[in-house]
DNA sequence: ACTCGCCATCTTTATATGAGATGGCAAAAA
DNA sequence: TTTTTGCCATCTCATATAAAGATGGCGAGT
């Protein structure tokens, strides 16, 4: 149920206008778009109908505005993609900076959040595309493997090393938001195993956790790569876990009729011709 | 080639306008769209792809219209439809199979709840109509009785059969979630006979309450038409209840005000017509 | 050189768009 | 109960936008 009013504040418009445009869009359509009751008013089927037109027009009209900005020599424009919070820690900065080193023209967002949350996003047409936790099955979207990362456990140095599984009853998992599919893996691993978690923390940066760890608050379950530099520096000790819960895909991501502006396609191009992604090596 | 001038004379407007409005849109977008030479103008690549795209819009707005404006055509959009879990079970499948068959322009969307959560969610305009028990009495609601169900006691087949109304104070009484109007009628009855039954147990679906009432855990009340099938397989046993309790109507309500979309009036012809919605006869 | 048809610019008028004030109505609060 | 609040509809008035009309420059054919 919405408002007039609210719709008016929030457009900075007054209120009698945007009652004059419905009135008026009604009668020119000849038919009902809203029912008015006295708490505001609701779309009517056909108002919904209407809705979902609209939606699609204005869509169009925004392709329309980015094709003809893009002309095909530099890539220009902007350009939306989602991350994994781990992958856009350790395999994108490289290829960021690069990429904004060769297009300076293209005007690139990074938004991380979790896998569910960025597959949204690009439904809703917000991100062109997105790193994500693979696989993902759904008829609009394609995707495009980039690189297999192996999960382990980490913990901080002073504990023991984990003898047996059962000792994590005894520990906190420290995780991210719900939504992330390493967290979904680490779950799963730990039902099948009958093991249930002592405590769960939730944490919405990568920094957050492993921080957490090794201040010895808990364990967690991260891709190797990730934090392959901090076990190096001694903050932390990883443990591997069993093959078919260690392995994840990070695919990239997009919509199926995602127009293939110049500045898409080069960053596409940039992950795929040469391995770009594949972790950062430690040079003593 | 074109012209701007033969354009304006076209379309009836002032050569001035024309030429005006092309310059404000090449600054909009910040691009070429014609090449100005003595004999008129001609579109630039990137004028020809706007052309396109603004077919393409106008096309899609062409369509918009139409769907929008004819009534009398196919019938389209969203329908939303509630309806109580027994009325969906046994009622509703081959009805709504049916008018999908028939219109399947249509988006129609089925959501089983409780009487009560129904009328509410008409109320709020989220259903467009909904399958209830009647008879409904409020002033902003239209209902039409669709059919009467003889309601029965069920019991597994194990245990003796009933011989007194007593006999339920020792048994578990197993009951939608509060909101459902076949609890409420049992409620009434047993409370009218003083009975005060031993347990209640509260469900969400129908198959939880068949499958546990034949496990023997309780006895339910549930329309004869809902059970008859699991009766005939030997599943369950049922007995008949006091007139003025055993007979409910199943009603269709909406509100007096909804928009009566050509979607919504097949619908409702479709149950009205023919007695379509006399339950499945069990054919052995 | 001179039309002729083209596009661009400027001025004026008509129309559409937007703000603000006001009123009625029903639900929530006092 | 009465009051207040938050809705939507209607009206008036200012202003921005759209459209017409007049004028000028330019080049291609006559």
């Amino acid at each position: 149920m919405g408002s007039i009013s609210r719709a008016a504040r929030e457009l900075n418009y007054a209120q009698s206008n945007i009652t004059t445009k419905i009135q008026l869009l009604e009668t020119h359509l000849q038919t009902q778009l809203f029912y008015r009751h006295n708490r505001g008013i609701t779309l009517t089927s056909k108002g919904k109908t209407l809705l979902a037109y609209a939606e699609k027009i204005f869509h169009l009209i925004e392709e329309t505005n980015k094709v003809l900005k893009d002309d095909d020599q530099t890539p220009n424009g902007p350009l939306y993609i989602g991350s994994m919070e781990t992958t856009a820690a350790v395999r994108l900065p490289s290829l960021l900076s690069k990429y904004h080193h060769e297009y300076p023209d293209v005007d690139l967002t990074l938004k991380t959040g979790p896998t569910e949350q960025n597959i949204q996003g690009i439904l809703q047409y917000e991100l062109d595309g997105a790193f994500v936790a693979g696989p993902i099955d759904h008829p609009e979207l394609i995707q495009r493997t980039v690189i297999e990362e192996e999960l382990v456990l980490i913990t901080d140095t002073a504990h023991p090393a984990l003898s047996s599984i059962k000792d994590i009853q005894n520990r906190t998992l420290l995780v991210f938001r719900s939504g992330c599919s390493y967290r979904a893996k680490l779950e799963q691993w730990l039902h099948q195993e009958g093991v249930i978690p002592n405590k769960i923390m939730e944490f919405g940066t990568l920094e957050a956790i492993l921080g957490c760890v090794s201040a010895g608050l808990g364990i967690s379950l991260l891709p190797l790569s990730v934090i392959e530099k901090h076990v190096y520096y001694g903050e932390i000790k990883y443990h591997s876990i069993p093959g078919p819960y260690a392995i994840v895909q990070t695919v990239f991501v997009y919509r199926k009729d995602t127009l293939m502006t110049t500045a898409f396609i080069r960053f596409m191009d940039m992950f795929t011709e040469v391995n770009n992604l594949s972790g950062p090596t430690i040079t003593v």
